[in-house]
DNA sequence: TTGTACGCGTTATCAC
DNA sequence: GTGATAACGCGTACAA
């Protein structure tokens, strides 16, 4: 492995001079130059990332918490991101929380120990009084989930609006027995502010919901199946649900269909997202910006290391839109 | 930000006493460890990352390449990859080429640079030729795609066999116009095995396929959508697809369906890979053992990492399954 | 069992 | 314009 001082060697210079042709400092001879790129050529020399981190104090590597990345939603968003990102030369660790408080803390290391710039949070397991600490060793991004306490650039969607609009729209198409299906994580605000939404249409509606009508734990396909057989149970079921993804809402719709159920006669079913399996199986959803979030949280996240500022909140709200299709 | 110094000298130590308790190093009395677990606890210490990187020369740190992570094969190779290597006390880089040699050959430097310890590849865009000289620069591990010139670990699927038994299904159901649609690599060897495969029942059973009932460039729901709309336009158009992937058969069963096809009286259609998706479209399809080809390519990765040994070749091919449902 | 001293490969700060 | 030299923070022969 070459160093920059074999290159200096080679090319009878200092590695200073070596050092200043790599960063493109000014005040270098045209001919020193083309004598080091040569030296550097022959060498097939490339600088050593480790070292250079260590001298620079950063490491132009950002990481991205998701809960799991085979969530079409996550997956999604880290595809923009590292696109981005690699864009302007950085590079992304992807860490997995898999919904675990303790899973996230141990991540949190990886700023604390100068693994990475910065953390882009997608989803937050922990009270926002563990994590905010680890804002002493780098910035951090929330981008889909939010906090009110957090002191971080935020960029999110106006999910009370998004439970309202669904709702609203469910009412509309004349059902009066609605049902609530959802993920249930007490710490996420996305899950809170979507209730809130859902209770507020039912309530100008003055409609109301009855307990045995709410689905919690429910994250997947699997998870929507499972739904619906203890919805066919009741004695009362509801005649429409609001769900908190495409892929429950989709489970829902194929264990009805399977059990003989028409969509939306006998069940109307609505979903979150907008990912391509929403449209194969028709299903009514509320759209979010992905792509959007993603290049803005990315953006944003660059921005602060750059600026080395690391505790300002800015919150950037984007909007949400209801796809009607045939599940409604 | 406490350094390895500060910690020595709080303790009333040298910086070597305290390494070694970092490192847990034998020859070190209870007490000092005490004493210095204690000055660590106070001052917040973590070491930093850079530095022993720098040191010893490794990163803890391993980059994945897929073409892009939205997709749902990848994807799910990649969480599995992840879980794993979180476990083994590595990070994962994650590297999407988009389909690109050129994004691939970027990507390639991190090795050189020393950016991670060694590679992994779930697809392969270069010519085997420009990356093998990589190797002088840490491990690569081949998972799911394969050459014949490399010298690495290779894990991955007999897709000969996998285009022969989806193949043979068809053939079996009575249908004797069988189509194929795929993404057209011409530097996969996984898109070569499977045509091989299908290429093989077909003549075992003494049938013809048409030129016109080739379909390329399919790799998305949108694209199987596109290819039945050239489908519907042949005068004399295949009864069965045989096809890359679950969105892909996915796209054609749902145009299909808008179009007033019948599947799968009209046309049948087989899908690759056992996604969730294909249990909700009720696609026939061919399992892949994900889970076991990641584990074991990360393991393999680890292993080479620890070994030091860098090219050997060693093959691990695992078995696919046939999953029947409605689509055939 | 503990400490001294050097090197890992870069880059920033000064002098010249 | 160019070159010594001193960090960056850590690990480890070697000596004691």
């Amino acid at each position: 492995m070459a160093t920059i001082q074999d290159v200096a060697k080679l090319a009878g210079l200092s590695r200073t001079t070596v050092s200043r042709v790599i960063n493109q400092h000014p005040y270098v001879t045209e001919e020193k130059k083309r004598l080091v790129s040569n030296a550097m050529q022959e060498l097939n020399y490339v600088p050593n990332s480790s070292a250079r981190r260590l001298r620079r104090q950063q490491t132009e590597t950002i990481a991205v918490y998701v809960p799991r990345i085979t969530n079409p939603f996550f997956s999604h968003l880290v595809e923009v991101m590292e696109k981005e990102a690699a864009k302007k030369g950085y590079q992304l660790i992807l860490c997995q929380t898999r919904y675990k408080k303790e899973q996230e803390r141990n991540f949190l290391e990886l700023l604390k120990t100068k693994q990475v710039d910065g953390l882009i949070l997608t989803s937050i397991e922990n009270d926002w009084s563990k994590i905010e600490p680890y804002l002493a060793y780098g910035p951090i991004v929330v981008c889909n989930e939010y906090s009110d306490s957090a002191q971080v650039p935020l960029v999110f969607l106006d999910q009370i609006k998004g439970g309202y609009i669904g709702t609203k729209h469910l009412i509309e198409q004349g059902y009066t027995k609605l049902g609530y299906c959802t993920g249930d994580h007490k710490s996420s605000r996305v899950a809170h502010d979507r209730r809130i939404g859902f209770l507020k249409a039912l309530n100008e509606a003055g409609l109301q919901m009855k307990d045995e009508w709410y689905f919690g734990g429910a994250y997947s396909v699997q998870d929507g199946k499972r739904t619906f057989e203890a919805l066919k149970k009741l004695s009362d079921p509801p005649q429409a649900l609001f769900t908190g993804s495409d892929e429950v809402a989709a489970g829902i719709v194929k264990a009805a269909s399977d059990a003989g159920w028409k969509v939306p006669e006998d069940l109307a079913v609505i979903g979150f997202d907008n990912q391509p399996l929403a449209e194969l199986m028709e299903l009514t959803t509320i759209e979010q910006p992905i792509e959007t979030i993603a290049r803005q949280a990315m953006e944003l996240m660059i921005e602060s290391i750059k600026s080395k500022r690391t505790s300002v909140r800015k919150e950037v709200i984007l909007p949400l839109k209801l796809i009607q299709r045939c599940s409604t």
